[in-house]
DNA sequence: GTTGCCGGGCG
DNA sequence: CGCCCGGCAAC
């Protein structure tokens, strides 16, 4: 009860951002650099902020545009969406409740929920240029490409009048399962062709809003900080855990080292001839089993009455996708603390 | 510290 | 049988 926001004035904020990025993109001088409002860091606020919003409403076919397939023009981000999405984000058209009802009890309660499921999530920038889709992992770095290499700007090193900030934009890859939009996901076709089409309770429910809609804070040009985020803190309250229980089988290899790193960030090369094997076939396999060359005699009858030291299932079970305080969703035998039967490994 | 789950108890 | 938990090993 202490503090709430009434999100109605949110929701204020987010449409008149929504209408003045739609209104940018309709304008004719589309690819001419914007003129950014010099003076002052309030209308920039506003401005970067909107044009994060129509990731929310559909998120991972959005994403795709942002490939650097072949002529993707930069700073026409809008999608076909638009103006009309009256309130951007609790578009959950999901009938079924769950992620709702997680969601409302935030509201509810003042802030009753002890901590939410470490969202790792990774933060990217790419460069929106012509035919350059560089991806670094700090706003620096990408700032820093587009001076020298796209604005041909050398020598004053570091001095940045805030022009890079429309060449770029920010991505985020969720460590486990990345979107991986670009045009048809692996994951798709191979859902079928083999087994294990789950059926859960709870659908998918993907959309909502997950990648954006919030941070877009600091990354900006020192020009920019003096006025930090009054919005930002309104955001994080409700953007937060909206992850989806679905884990595609991610791609998400980049290395997270500080300095920047170009990815590739496509699809993956995988064929994917539909074998059921794990994402995470890269690690694992260090640890036990699979070693018995050379190894012959003692003991170890294959069938002994003790199993082998059990080497841990690999996935998410129920019990950390769901958490403790949504136990009645798990699956049963998670919750008589019996082998997981819905997500196996 | 947390999470998966075997073994075992109870109705 | 279904239901639940102690406790241990793997993280």
């Amino acid at each position: 009860p202490s503090y709430r926001k009434s999100s109605e004035e949110l929701d204020m904020d987010k449409v008149t951002a929504a209408m003045v990025l739609t209104s940018l993109s309709t304008s004719p001088l589309v690819r001419s650099p914007p003129v950014r409002p010099n003076g002052t860091e309030g209308l920039s606020g506003s401005w970067k902020e909107g044009g994060c919003v129509p990731s929310s409403t559909s998120s991972s076919g959005y994403w795709s545009w942002s490939a650097p397939s072949d002529q993707s023009n930069p700073s026409t981000p809008s999608p076909p969406l638009s103006a009309d999405s009256f309130k951007p984000f609790r578009t959950q058209a999901q009938p079924d409740d769950g992620i709702d009802e997680s969601e409302a009890s935030n509201l509810l309660f003042d802030e009753p929920i002890p901590r939410k499921r470490k969202n790792s999530m990774k933060v990217m920038f790419k460069c929106l240029w012509k035919n350059c889709g560089k991806v670094l992992s700090t706003a620096a770095g990408i700032q820093k490409h587009i001076r020298t290499v796209h604005l041909g700007r050398v020598g004053d090193s570091d001095y940045s009048d805030g022009e890079e900030d429309f060449y770029y934009t920010e991505i985020k890859l969720n460590t486990d399962s990345v979107v991986d939009g670009l045009g048809s996901p692996a994951p798709a076709s191979p859902s079928q062709s083999l087994a294990s089409p789950p059926a859960f309770p709870i659908p998918d429910s993907s959309r909502t809003e997950t990648p954006c809609a919030k941070t877009e804070t600091k990354l900006m040009t020192p020009l920019s900080r003096s006025a930090p985020t009054t919005l930002y803190l309104v955001h994080t309250d409700h953007a937060y855990q909206a992850t989806p229980p679905v884990t595609i089988p991610g791609s998400a290899k980049f290395t997270p080292n500080g300095s920047s790193f170009s990815i590739s960030w496509q699809s993956p090369p995988v064929t994917f001839t539909g074998i059921p094997v794990s994402p995470t076939h890269n690690h694992l396999m260090g640890t036990g089993e699979q070693r018995q060359h050379a190894h012959t005699v003692l003991s170890s009858p294959p069938r002994g009455t003790v199993s082998l030291r059990k080497p841990r299932g690999e996935g998410k079970k129920c019990r950390k996708v769901y958490g403790m305080e949504n136990r009645d969703m798990w699956c049963t035998a998670c919750r008589w603390k019996k082998a997981c039967q819905r997500f196996i490994d």
